[in-house]
DNA sequence: GAATCGATGGTCT
DNA sequence: GACCATCGATTCT
């Protein structure tokens, strides 16, 4: 059971809200690696100043104008990659950039990807963009990614939807710019879970 | 624990 | 040539 097109098709910051809870499951060399999404963060339109899709259509971005339920993943400081779901309509350019995971399976599999920091804790296997995405063995060769089809490596289940009143909103990590709308609680995790980033 | 800093490369002006 | 939707190590209090 994963998670239908519908899902994604809605309003960002709902879809944003919605993901907290279920589960990211990748598929790698027949293995499940798992985590429960306990971090997200939206990212609106082409007027959101702290979006990629900000400076309009570039070849970068170009996943965000997909259509929902689809990835986007991009490299950042040369490093570290950053794994996005794709929402509302086509054209639109809008995505939920997943911060952190709890890890649920596959965990010895994450833990020697993660190599000696991985070693250490549980919570440091997927708590933060760059460390899940390490974790799970995602990478550019997974922008533009179908997270709806049925042989697709990366895809989201239903999991254990949260309730309103276990989310905490708050402003966006590391986006630049002062305007208000840039400064929006966009920024969702499981209150009190061990597992956010930083 | 908090603050700071360097690594490292693709993307856009 | 500047700028990053980060992380881990180092250097402080």
């Amino acid at each position: 059971m994963r998670l239908p097109r519908g899902f994604y098709a809605r309003d960002t910051l709902t879809v944003a809200r919605s993901l907290l809870g279920r589960r990211l499951v990748r598929v790698l060399d027949g293995e499940r690696i798992a985590g429960r999404i306990v971090e997200t963060e939206a990212y609106v339109g082409e007027e959101d100043e702290a979006s990629h899709a900000s400076p309009g259509p570039t070849e970068r971005n170009a996943s965000m104008y997909l259509e929902a339920g689809h990835g986007y993943v991009y490299l950042i400081y040369g490093m570290y990659h950053c794994f996005n779901i794709v929402t509302e309509r086509e054209g639109f350019p809008a995505a939920v950039l997943v911060r952190a995971l709890e890890p649920l399976e596959g965990l010895a599999s994450m833990r020697k990807r993660r190599g000696s920091v991985g070693a250490r804790s549980d919570t440091e296997l997927t708590s933060g963009p760059g460390r899940l995405c390490q974790a799970l063995a995602i990478d550019r060769s997974h922008d533009g990614v179908d997270l709806c089809a049925q042989d697709s490596p990366l895809f989201l289940e239903p999991g254990e939807p949260v309730g309103a009143w276990a989310v905490a909103a708050g402003p966006r990590v590391n986006v630049r710019g002062d305007r208000a709308a840039v400064r929006a609680p966009w920024r969702f995790r499981i209150e009190g879970n061990p597992h956010v980033s930083r």
